[in-house]
DNA sequence: TCGCGTAATTTACGCGCGTAAATTTTTTTA
DNA sequence: TAAAAAAATTTACGCGCGTAAATTACGCGA
């Protein structure tokens, strides 16, 4: 590699020997060019490791290539590993990916969306707070930028990816119904639809299956998980409110915090003969393999709403289209039995 | 707000009845611009909604208001944390924090630093991935970018803020020998110094106390710690090839694992009677707390370690100072007594 | 060899803003 | 109230690249 230090494109082109335009096309799309043309810029390239000033491009660009992800919270493992998922599509697609976490706050995620809006990005993919999202935020983002929404599904935008809360909440219900007590269902709080959808699908669950549903609520807010799980699940425990020894869990973090909470309250937990309680989840978290029982759960398919996502927003980018009812995509829970229920 | 579109300072400019100069000087620092004219444009700025275009911004100007942040795996809740708290520091200054993660491949790595150089950072704090960096890429990115290493203390850049392994080690061996039989160490893969600062740090400290260090080493590698932790942790109870019924993991991650092949396995965890073994940690991740039991560990301080590296890489800017010997700052841990040791 | 279509070049303009210099206006100080 | 200082304005240029239009060079088949 050289010494000499290029700086723009004018100089990189004169240094390789072809014009700066051809260049700009070369960079636009390797393919543009012929190519005799094509090696000899790459030849360039590597002798002089130029590369063109981001902030040129795409203030000269009426659309650039990045691609905005919005989620929720990233220190919950399910975003951190479905924002990796994504980001990779993204790169290998020659896109450039910008990660934003909304950390829980609403007031972050507004701001998230008018800095990504500021950056003219080709697409985003956003999964909401929920309820404390500016829905009508999003929904003018959304009508103005290719936007998926996933995750969360909030009325807002033309295209939504996630799961089926129906059919995975009916499986484990019937799976957990099958094998002993009816389970009660340990909400989580209300952050997004997902909460409620769950446990109108646990209803159901139970009334088709001629039992009595029993929805313990919660004191705590946040996204907090685990903590909720522990502290609430410390006072239930402690009370007796359970109404039944099984509990369904309305995510795999409240049923990491409710384990704990049997832990310390001295309750086994399990499906085996001397077990007191049967404990289960939703989600297959990335730690539920790790927790002493490994935890039963229901799991979403990370992969196929990560390469759905990112293939509709693909989709948008070739038609154009923005007209038409909303489209909504849903994938199956696969049941992952472990030893906590 | 008005319908009306702003799209450009001029426009703004005249909307705002102020010159267009004028306007940027406030936009670049408000306090710059005499009491009255700020009012005027913050009372524009509520009716129009206007936002500086970036690109334009960053290509006019030699430094940007970009700060970088690189950390090797965002999937780790500890990462995670760390990002948000450094995120949050440097929007609070008015800088504006890009996050990159390495998911634990040196190519991406390499490609985040590519990336941020191009955005002309005014800044950077770096969490390397360690044994896979490409240090002299590192190296020579802080030689132009004032940057802040951290976590990982590699042999490059001009500052370094992390912890003190020798001490927290110290602390927790010191502490397991003091209440029952001595810890052998189950060792996390190499794949950064504090790998072997731990290993070396626990040697230390057995010797210091007249104990014979044992050390547990370990086939997998990469950034799957918990994974590891299990599969090996079940091969070596199955085996009975721990030398110690007391294990010390290089970090909690491990022990997490560990915890769920020692369950795996029936045994229980604890410093009660009637347990079989005692499981300690590093770090205080977030989850540690949930475990069962909970985890016993030395806690990283998180706050502190963001702190020291958000001032360093500000006086950095100030001060423009690259010379002198290179700076480390190590903070000591903290016990965390709870019940699994 | 000619003629054609494709690819590359030349030329030129504009994107939205930072910023410098010179000038004018406003505020502060004496 | 005048002079000095501070702030705002006017004017003008340049950043590095996208991109359009017109022109020229190239590759290929018959």
């Amino acid at each position: 590699m050289d010494d000499v230090k290029i700086n723009t494109m004018e100089e990189f082109a004169s240094a390789s020997g072809i014009s700066r335009p051809t260049v700009s096309k070369y960079f636009n799309d390797p393919t543009s060019v012929r190519r005799s043309t094509r090696e000899r810029i790459e030849l360039a390239l590597e002798r002089y490791d130029y590369r063109p000033n981001i902030f040129a491009i795409n203030q000269n660009r009426k659309l650039t290539k990045n691609i905005g992800i919005i989620v929720p919270y990233l220190a919950d493992p399910f975003f951190a590993e479905i924002a990796r998922m994504i980001e990779r599509r993204c790169i290998d697609a020659g896109y450039w990916p910008i990660l934003f976490s909304s950390h829980g706050q609403s007031d972050l995620e507004l701001n998230a969306l008018k800095t990504l809006q500021s950056l003219k990005p080709a697409g985003a993919l956003i999964a909401p707070l929920g309820a404390a999202s500016d829905l009508d935020a999003i929904g003018e983002f959304a009508d103005r930028v290719p936007t998926i929404i996933f995750d969360s599904n909030q009325d807002v935008g033309q295209t939504f990816v996630g799961s089926n809360n129906f059919q995975s909440i009916g499986l484990i219900v019937d799976y957990l119904c099958r094998t002993g007590e009816p389970p009660c269902f340990f909400e989580m709080p209300p952050v997004n639809p997902n909460a409620n959808k769950r446990r109108r699908a646990y209803t159901e669950a139970m009334e088709r299956l001629g039992h009595r549903p029993e929805i313990v609520r919660v004191e705590g807010q946040g996204w907090d998980f685990e903590n909720i799980g522990f502290t609430e699940g410390k006072r239930l425990i402690s009370e007796r409110r359970l109404p039944s020894d099984t509990v369904l869990c309305s995510n795999d973090r409240i049923a990491i915090g409710l384990l704990a909470a049997a832990f310390d309250k001295g309750l086994r937990v399990g499906r085996g003969p001397g077990c007191a309680m049967r404990i289960a989840g939703h989600d297959d978290h990335p730690w539920s393999r790790f927790t002493c029982p490994p935890l039963t759960t229901v799991s979403q398919d990370y992969s196929a709403i990560v390469d759905c996502s990112v293939e509709k927003l693909f989709e948008l980018f070739e038609t154009g289209e923005r007209e038409g009812p909303r489209e909504v995509t849903l994938f199956e829970g696969r049941l992952v039995l472990r030893a906590s229920a």
